[in-house]
DNA sequence: ATGGCTTGAGTGTCAAGA
């Protein structure tokens, strides 16, 4: 639910560490004005999170940070309750969950497991870790109806979704066991937010740094916005915007934005 | 081509990403 009657924006980015990108997260969020982002691979440690330059931005914050490697965050102009770090039932040394509720929407960020090839033991971790995901996002959703699971999901669902499917057919990230563990998030109720609307052909939210892979538009659609049912009822758009990936020393993922309706309140006052 | 960039760690050059 959204008090104040206005449409909200809820936005993921995976900026390949804050570090480096905290000055497009900064421009892009003075540009956007987004409510909520999500944030991945933020590769700091809590206690270097820049929880001040982001207040003095207008927004509140929550991390879930490890030195080096993965790292999630939650943006938002609201206040941020009920946070909720990791898959409780799955032990994992790498952060990669949080979930915080903003404006009476539940929302997860998630920067799932990449799994460096199929068959390897990253790839058995990745499996696992999604089957744990989607068995969370379950218990989630009884809970909280109004969800939006948000972040790099390192799948690309479909072949409209890379750039040359012959090359990556069951490659990784596009293998039917992965494809299958993201139609699970489906089975229980979300809608990629994205595909509920006309897209450009050819739409993607990765590209490689290397080989022009951008300018090539070479690249893979993997970082998604689902809704549960109510939210993706209330969608109004959802965009890749390209428009940070085209900067000086950019993050290879550009950010995907959902906008919501505004909702009427039916509480009693 | 276990390649081709980028980041972090750390001061060599590797691991990891996707």
């Amino acid at each position: 639910m959204n008090g104040k009657g206005v449409a909200m924006k809820i936005a993921t980015w995976n900026v390949n560490s804050l570090k480096v990108r905290l000055p497009h997260v900064l421009d892009w969020l003075a540009a956007t004005q987004a409510d909520v982002l999500c944030l991945q691979e933020t590769k700091m440690e809590d206690k270097v999170f820049p929880y001040a330059e982001l207040a003095a931005a207008g927004y509140q914050a929550a991390h879930n940070g490890q030195k080096t490697y993965n790292g999630v965050a939650i943006l938002a102009r609201s206040p941020l309750e009920d946070i909720r770090f990791d898959i409780p039932a799955f032990a994992d040394a790498q952060k990669r969950v949080l979930t915080a509720t903003v404006n009476g929407l539940r929302i997860v960020c998630a920067y799932m497991p990449n799994g460096q090839a199929v068959g390897s033991d990253k790839y058995e971790y990745k499996l696992r870790w999604l089957a744990a995901l989607a068995e969370y996002l379950r218990a989630e959703l009884q809970a909280s109806p109004r969800l939006a699971l948000l972040g790099d999901c390192n799948i690309a669902p479909d072949d409209r979704d890379v750039h040359d499917p012959v090359a990556w057919k069951d490659q990784i990230l596009c293998s039917e066991p992965e494809r299958a563990a993201y139609r699970q998030f489906l089975d229980l109720g979300l809608t990629d937010a994205f595909r509920l609307f006309e897209q450009p052909e050819k739409s993607y939210s990765w590209w490689d740094y290397r080989q022009m892979g951008f300018r090539l538009n070479r690249g893979l659609r993997i970082d998604h916005i689902l809704l549960s049912k109510p939210l993706a009822d209330g969608c109004r758009a959802c965009v890749i915007d390209k428009t940070p990936r085209k900067l000086e020393r950019p993050s290879d993922h550009a950010p995907v934005v959902a906008t919501l309706a505004a909702t009427v309140e039916t509480s009693p006052r």
